[in-house]
DNA sequence: TGGATTTGACCAGC
DNA sequence: GCTGGTCAAATCCA
C-alpha cells in the first residue's frame, strides 16, 4: 500500500470513528430510556467495541505512517494494538523478564524489544497516562539522543500489594497530539483498582467487582441512581484489565489530564461536563515539553468546579 | 498532615 | 566511564 492509499485509509477510518463517536451519547441515552434487554445490551456493546476498535486502528495506522516516513535506520519497536482504554497499550500475556528483580535492571534496547528478546513491552500512544491503572511517578531522566525527558512510574499499590509493575513514558515528538512511547515492565499483580470519592481520600480503597455490568443502560442507571455517582465511562470503553471506577469529582479532575483523543472518546460520560468536552474540541491540545504535564489545558466552567 | 511529585545521588549493566 | 533505572530526601499541594 503506497503512501496515498494509506492516507486515504486513515482519513476514512477517522471519518467513521468521528461519526460513531458523535452517535454514541445519543445511543446510550436511548438505551438508558429503554428497559434492559439483550438487544439493547448488544447494541451498546457493539457500538462501544466498534468505537474502541476504530480508535485502535487509527492509532496503529498513524503510528505505521510515522514509522514509514522516519529515517530507514530507525529501529522499529514492538507495537501491538491496545486492547482497552482508547489508545493505551496493553500487556503481553507473558512478562518474565529478569528485570523484574528488585534493584538495578538490565537495559533493554529497542532492537531487543523488536526482536522479542525482552519481555518488557513498548508501544506508541497519545494517551500514555490513561491505561486503566494507577501509577506513581518515581523518577524522571534525560535520556541521551532524545529531546524529551523520560518519566518513570510504578504501580501505586506496590507498597500495599507488592505489585512490581512499572512503566516509563518517553515523548517521541511534538506532533499534535504528541506521541509517547510507553514501555511496560512486569505485569500487574495487584488486581485492584481504586476510587477516591469527593468525600474521602485514598484511604477508602475498594476492590472493584471483576464482573461489572456490560449493559450500558444498567450502568447509566447506576450512575444516575447511585449515591456516590460512580463514573463508568472507562468501563464502557474498556475490556480487562479494568480501569478504576471514578467519582464524578475525580473524573472531572482527570478530564483535565487526559488527551484530546481520549476525552472526545468518552464524551458520552455523564460525569464529564459537556462544557469540558466542547472546550476540548474548541481548543487544540497544547504541546508540553514534559510528558508529565497535561497533554492539554481545559478550563472547567465555574459552575462545575467544586 | 499525609500523599504525590521533583530531583540529585547512587548503583549496576554494558 | 557512561548510561539508564531506582532511591530517597526535599518539596509541593489539597
Amino acid at each position: 500500500m503506497d503512501c496515498c492509499d494509506r492516507e486515504c485509509a486513515v482519513e476514512e477510518v477517522a471519518q467513521v470513528y468521528e461519526r460513531i463517536k458523535i452517535q454514541q451519547p445519543f445511543l446510550l441515552r436511548h438505551c438508558s430510556s429503554l428497559p434492559p434487554s439483550t438487544a439493547t445490551q448488544q447494541l451498546a456493546q457493539t457500538h462501544s467495541e466498534a468505537l474502541r476498535a476504530l480508535n485502535v486502528a487509527l492509532s496503529v495506522m498513524k503510528q505505521q505512517h510515522q514509522q514509514s516516513s522516519a529515517a530507514p535506520a530507525t529501529p522499529s519497536i514492538k507495537a501491538e494494538p491496545p486492547s482497552h482504554g482508547g489508545a493505551a497499550p496493553c500487556y503481553p500475556e507473558a512478562i518474565t523478564t529478569s528485570a523484574a528483580r528488585r534493584g538495578k535492571r538490565r537495559r533493554t534496547t529497542m532492537e531487543e524489544a523488536a526482536a522479542g528478546k525482552t519481555s518488557s513491552w513498548a508501544g506508541l500512544t497519545t494517551v500514555p497516562y490513561e491505561d486503566g491503572y494507577e501509577w506513581r511517578k518515581y523518577g524522571e531522566k534525560k535520556i541521551n539522543g532524545t529531546s524529551f525527558t523520560r518519566s518513570y512510574f510504578r504501580c501505586t499499590y506496590k507498597d500495599d500489594t507488592g505489585c512490581l509493575a512499572t512503566k516509563h513514558v518517553q515523548q517521541k515528538d511534538s506532533s499534535d497530539p504528541p506521541v509517547f512511547q510507553v514501555t511496560y515492565n512486569n505485569k500487574h499483580t495487584c488486581n485492584i483498582c481504586t476510587t477516591t470519592t469527593a468525600a474521602s481520600k485514598s484511604s477508602d480503597r475498594e476492590i472493584i467487582n471483576p464482573h461489572p455490568p456490560n449493559n450500558a443502560a444498567v450502568m447509566m442507571n447506576n450512575v444516575v441512581k447511585s449515591k456516590n455517582h460512580r463514573c463508568w465511562c472507562c468501563l464502557l470503553l474498556s475490556r480487562p484489565p479494568l480501569p478504576p471506577l471514578l467519582s464524578i469529582e475525580r473524573c472531572r479532575r482527570r478530564a483535565n489530564m487526559i488527551s484530546h483523543h481520549f476525552l472526545s472518546a468518552v464524551c458520552s460520560c455523564p460525569a464529564v461536563p459537556q462544557q469540558i468536552i466542547m472546550a476540548s474540541i474548541r481548543h487544540r491540545p497544547q504541546v508540553h515539553a514534559s510528558p508529565a504535564t497535561p497533554a492539554m489545558d481545559i478550563i472547567i466552567p465555574q459552575e462545575e468546579q467544586t
